[in-house]
DNA sequence: GGCCGTCTTGACGCGATCTTGATGCGCGTG
DNA sequence: CACGCGCATCAAGATCGCGTCAAGACGGCC
C-alpha cells in the first residue's frame, strides 16, 4: 500500500490543502479542526507526537498545526523528524508566552507561533497567509489543467498534446486559458474578447475566430470537428472537458 | 542619481540580506534596526510610507519591518504597492492586539503580525524563520546548479562551460540566475526586469534582449538556435533544462 | 587624463504574430 | 429555392517583437 513517492507534498495543485492538528486537549483539538474546516481545508488530527508522525506519513499535509506540550514530547521531536522529509509551514500553539520558548520553536524550523488562548479569526488569518505564500513561491497556484492526453501547465506556461509541446502564440495560449479554466462552460464573445483584449475592441469577433481556428490546428486531432474547443453559435464557446458523448442524456 | 545597477540577484545567495524598517517612532526604529543587524542584515531605514516606497524601491530589500500607524497612512497602503512588485516577507509591528487588526493586515499580504511591545529575541526568531523559508523555497541550499556540461556555481558566483570558467557581467550573471532558478518556467520581461533592475524601469525590454543576446554569445554553442535560453515571443524567456522531449509530469 | 569593462540607446532587418478581406458552407426562414 | 446569418478557412498584408550591430555614456582604475 505504501506507493510512496510520485505524489509526495503535492495536493497544493487545484485540490483541497491537507492539515493536520497535532494537540492533545481534545476542545482545542476539535477548535482548530472546526475552524480549518471552515477555511475548506482536510483536517487530520493527532493526539500525540508518535500519532503525528504516523498522519503526516499519511496524509504528507500541507500545513501543520502543532501544539508543543504534549503526552510523548514537547512538539519539537516531531518538528525535527518532519522537517526531514516536508517543507510544509508549521504553526506552533503554546500556553508559553516566553520569549526563550518562542525562539526555541521558531529556530527548530516551526514557521509561526501562536499563544494561547488565540482567536479563530487570527489563527486563519495566519493560515491563510502561510498557504498563500507557499502557493506563490511553489510556482502557482491552480497551476495544471489535465484532459486526458491535453496538459495545460500555467506555472510552466506549456501546453502538451500527447506529450508533446505545443506551440501557442501568446493570444492562442490566452484563448485556451481562459476557456480551459472553466470546461464547461460557455463564454461569450464578449467576455473572451474582453479578457484578451481589453475593454476596447470588444465587439468584432472575427479576429477571435481566426485565433480560434488556428488554436484548434494546434490542439484538435480533427479541427472540423473539434473535441475540446466546441462553438455555440451565436454566443461564444466551449472547453468540453468529457469527450463522451451527450447526447441521450438522463 | 545614482544607478543601482550591478546590485543585482537580490542578494539572496551568500551576500547578506536587505532589511527595510518603517516606523515612525525613532527609538522603536532604532532598536529594530540594531537588533537586525546584531543578525548581520543591511538595514534602511524610513519613518513614513512615502519614504519606505522609496527605500524600496531603491534597496530592493528581502524582508520589510512595517509598522502600522505611520503619519501619512496606515501602512496597508505601503502595503498593497510593495506587493505588486515583490514578493519579500513583510513583518507587521503594532501596538494594536485586536483581532481584526491582525486579520486585515495578514489578509492584506503581510506574513507576521507582532504586537509591540516585543522582544529582540521573537523578533531575530521570526525574522529568521522567514528568511530561511524564503532561501529554502529558492533553492538557494544546493547552490549548484548543474545542466549537461553547464554548470552554474552560486556560491561561488561562478559559471562554467564544459569545464571552462565562463566570464560573465553582473547583469548576465543575474540574468542566467534568475532563468535557471526556475528551469522550464517561462519569466516575464517584467520579472526579470523587476529582478534585474528593480520596479522603476520595468518597461523597457530592449536592454534585456541586448544582455540577453551576450548572454547566449557566450553559453550558447549556437547562439541563433539557443539550447537553453528559449524566447517566448511576446512573454519572456525560458531556460530549458532538457533538450530532448518532456513528457511524464510528476 | 586615458584606458577598459560594462551598460544603455538607437537603427535596422527579419521573422513571428495579428488583423483584415474574400470566399464558401450549413442552416433556418421567408 | 433564394436569402441572410453566423461561422470556418485561407491568403495576403500590416504590425509587432526580436536579434544584431555599433555608437556613445558612465564609472573604476592606473
Amino acid at each position: 500500500m505504501n506507493r510512496n513517492v510520485v505524489d509526495t507534498e503535492g495536493s497544493l495543485s487545484a485540490l483541497p490543502a491537507r492539515a493536520l492538528v497535532i494537540e492533545d486537549e481534545a476542545d482545542i483539538r476539535r477548535f482548530v479542526r472546526l475552524s480549518l474546516e471552515r477555511e475548506s481545508l482536510v483536517v487530520a488530527e493527532a493526539g500525540s507526537v508518535a500519532r503525528g508522525l504516523v498522519e503526516a506519513g499519511l496524509h504528507r499535509p500541507d500545513l501543520v498545526v502543532l501544539d508543543l506540550g504534549l503526552p510523548d514530547g514537547d512538539g519539537l521531536g516531531f518538528l525535527r523528524e518532519f522537517r526531514s522529509w516536508s517543507s510544509a509551514p508549521v504553526l506552533v500553539l503554546s500556553a508559553r508566552s516566553g520569549e526563550s520558548e518562542k525562539v526555541r520553536a521558531l529556530d527548530a524550523g516551526a514557521d509561526d507561533y501562536l499563544v494561547k488562548p488565540f482567536g479563530s479569526a487570527e489563527l486563519l488569518a495566519r493560515v491563510r497567509a502561510h498557504l498563500r505564500r507557499r502557493r506563490h513561491e511553489r510556482g502557482d497556484d491552480d497551476a495544471r489543467l489535465v484532459f486526458g492526453d491535453l496538459v495545460l501547465d500555467r506555472a510552466h506556461r506549456q501546453v502538451t498534446r500527447g506529450g508533446v509541446p505545443v506551440h501557442l502564440t501568446p493570444i492562442e495560449y490566452g484563448l485556451l486559458v481562459q476557456l480551459a479554466s472553466r470546461p464547461d462552460r460557455v463564454l461569450t464573445h464578449r467576455q473572451l474578447l474582453l479578457a484578451l483584449w481589453g475593454p476596447h475592441q470588444a465587439e468584432d469577433a472575427h479576429a477571435l475566430r481566426v485565433h480560434m481556428a488556428n488554436l484548434r490546428k494546434k490542439i484538435e486531432a480533427d479541427p472540423s470537428r473539434p473535441r475540446w474547443l466546441r462553438t455555440e453559435t451565436g454566443v461564444g464557446y466551449r472547453f468540453v472537458s468529457d469527450a463522451g458523448d451527450r447526447s441521450t442524456g438522463l
